[in-house]
RNA sequence: GGUUCCGUGGCCGAGUGGCUAGGCAGAGGUCUGCAAAACCUUUUACAGCGGUUCGAAUCCGCUCGGGACCUCCA
């Protein structure tokens, strides 16, 4: 089999992938900042970095998956006053901060259990964590890399810059200091930094900021990037195997931590950098910014504008991973519902699959196919250790889903493939579908059972009526049915099976 | 302006030098009481212009168009 490769942004370019300790992975994806409601963006790289942690521990790997969540205020922007978004949506909201924090995290994991989203090993929030970011800027201030001003601690980004045993500061997003500190001479006002490129390791909290906490130099709460240099620190060493994220992360927020890392703890702090890339809906980015979100309850719901309807959360997961994690991918009705009619397509297959058993009775094999079908499955793994490209690997399943559906039809005859063959297809299809890309049934909020009882009476109902050529009495159990999403499908043998949407 | 990525058929999207990606939609056929599903067949591609090469969607250059980042951002 071939050799995992991972593109690296660091490098950009694709690099076998080794782990730092043989059998072991540790895995940092930066999680969500919990001030408001988790919208389609995020279901991005939460899905993408839930198949790279399956696939991983498919391969045998311990993996060790640590996603944070951003629970502390961060400020809005330069040269304006410092504002607490948590705090500020408190007050708007009338809750204690983290009583909105918890609403929000709550939120988000109910969603990204919907997606089916294994949870990850450790999900440490920031504010769970203010001692050990006070402790690493103590750590990076003894050692002369960050100065305090008014109660609040900047990172020296240009001594650092300037220290050649430091990985460059531009390192992972290809910018140039020199460049930044020239565009921002003229607009450096009376800024406490020295340097505009310079970042705050602690702020200080105004007066009207809630979410504060005592430190060596006042009240205050942590800079924006601290927390994952901390935590990662914390849970996963110095140095780590890879680092995850959005592409919009990558400058400055990863460039930063990376230098955080750097001087306090002498290591590159991660070895292998990910980042998946945006949504985007009518080729702009989904973002506050561009006040163009659509809200996971929302889609799972449709009450949204731009939604022609509701869209289920495996639709979306496998809309996502019908494209690679580098590409954007954009959104549309269209192609969501394209989305949902082949995950229906392909989760039909998958069940007709299950239900098929093997029985060669002596009969020759189509060698030809059963090649082709061992290739197909085969290749599932070439894929994978392709940088994760879900997206082939999907459009293999498809190919076979004829097939699937042939042995059933009788197009094929079982007996053409080979036992081993067989087997191999179904082994491909439970390993793939279900384990690696995490795809899995609608699950229905009845009890099934009595669902199915009532259903196999109205379908016993349209076959007596189709015997007697009642057409309008079995069209009529045909139609309502449908209509409220039971879908009557009859066989060949003239038996009957539906599919609930 | 700086850094960077991209431009594929009606739509969504794989694809880094030669071999049909795939899905959705469309067309024709098989099956069916009629449908649906399924199966078979099938149309329209690589932004433009040059260059390298026996051969380019894929490499290089230019032009046009678009996105992302440049201290909130998945």
């Amino acid at each position: 089999m071939s050799e995992l490769k991972v593109y690296n942004s660091l490098h950009r370019q694709k690099e076998v992938f080794t782990s730092l300790y043989p059998g072991h992975v540790g895995m940092y994806v930066c999680g969500p900042t919990v001030s408001g409601e988790s919208h389609l963006g995020h279901a991005r790289p939460y899905i993408t970095f839930d198949v790279v942690y399956r696939y991983l521990q498919h391969l045998g790997y311990k993996v060790r998956y640590v996603r944070n969540v951003t629970d502390a205020g961060h400020f809005e922007e330069e040269g304006r006053e410092a504002e607490d978004k948590i705090a500020k949506g408190a007050l708007l909201e009338k809750l204690e901060p983290m009583e909105l924090v918890q609403k929000y995290t709550n939120l988000f994991h109910w969603a990204f259990r919907q997606f089916n989203c294994l949870e990850p090993s450790i999900e440490p929030t920031a504010t769970g964590h203010i001692v050990e970011q006070i402790e690493m800027i103590k750590n990076i201030m003894d050692k002369g890399y960050a100065y305090e001003v008014n109660g609040s601690v900047y990172f020296d980004v240009k001594k650092y810059a300037d220290n050649r045993d430091f990985p460059d500061y531009g390192i992972l997003s290809g910018r140039v200091l020199e460049d930044m500190l020239e565009t921002t001479r003229e607009l450096e006002g009376q800024d406490e930094k020295h340097n505009k490129a310079d970042f705050a390791l602690w702020k200080k909290a105004p007066p009207e900021h809630l979410m504060r906490w005592p430190s060596p130099w006042g009240e205050g709460f942590p800079g924006w990037h601290i927390e994952c240099s901390a935590m990662s620190g914390k849970y996963l060493g110095k140095q780590f195997d890879i680092h995850g994220g959005g592409m919009d992360l990558q400058f400055p927020h990863h460039e930063c931590e990376i230098a955080q890392s750097e001087v306090a703890h002498g290591e590159l702090m991660a070895r292998y950098w990910m980042h998946n890339n945006m949504i985007t809906i009518n080729g702009r980015k989904m973002g506050k910014a561009y006040n163009n979100t659509i809200k996971l309850t929302e889609l799972f719901s449709g009450e949204n504008a731009v939604l022609e309807k509701a869209y289920s959360p495996m639709t979306i997961r496998f809309f996502v991973l019908q494209t690679h994690y580098r590409s954007t991918l954009d959104f549309s009705n269209e192609a969501l519902q394209a989305a949902e009619k082949g995950l229906q397509r392909l989760w039909a297959a998958y069940e007709v699959l299950q239900k098929l058993s093997y029985s060669g009775n002596g009969l020759p094999v189509n060698e030809e196919l059963d090649k082709q079908v061992q290739q197909w499955c085969r290749e599932c793994y070439e894929f994978m250790n392709d940088d994760f490209n879900t997206a082939k690997v999907l459009a293999n399943l498809f190919e076979l889903a004829p097939v699937i559906n042939s042995l059933k039809g009788g197009q094929v005859k079982i007996h053409e493939l080979s036992e081993e063959t067989f087997a191999l297809l179904q082994k491909t299809w439970d390993t793939f579908l279900l384990e690696i890309l995490g795809l899995q049934p609608q699950l229905l909020t009845t009890d099934n059972s009595k669902l199915d009882g009532v259903i196999q009476l109205l379908m016993e109902m349209r076959k007596e009526a189709k015997s007697r050529k009642d057409y309008a009495a079995s069209d009529k159990i045909r139609n309502q049915l449908l209509a409220v999403g039971i879908q009557l499908k009859d066989e060949k043998d003239g038996t009957m099976t539906y599919t609930i949407q």
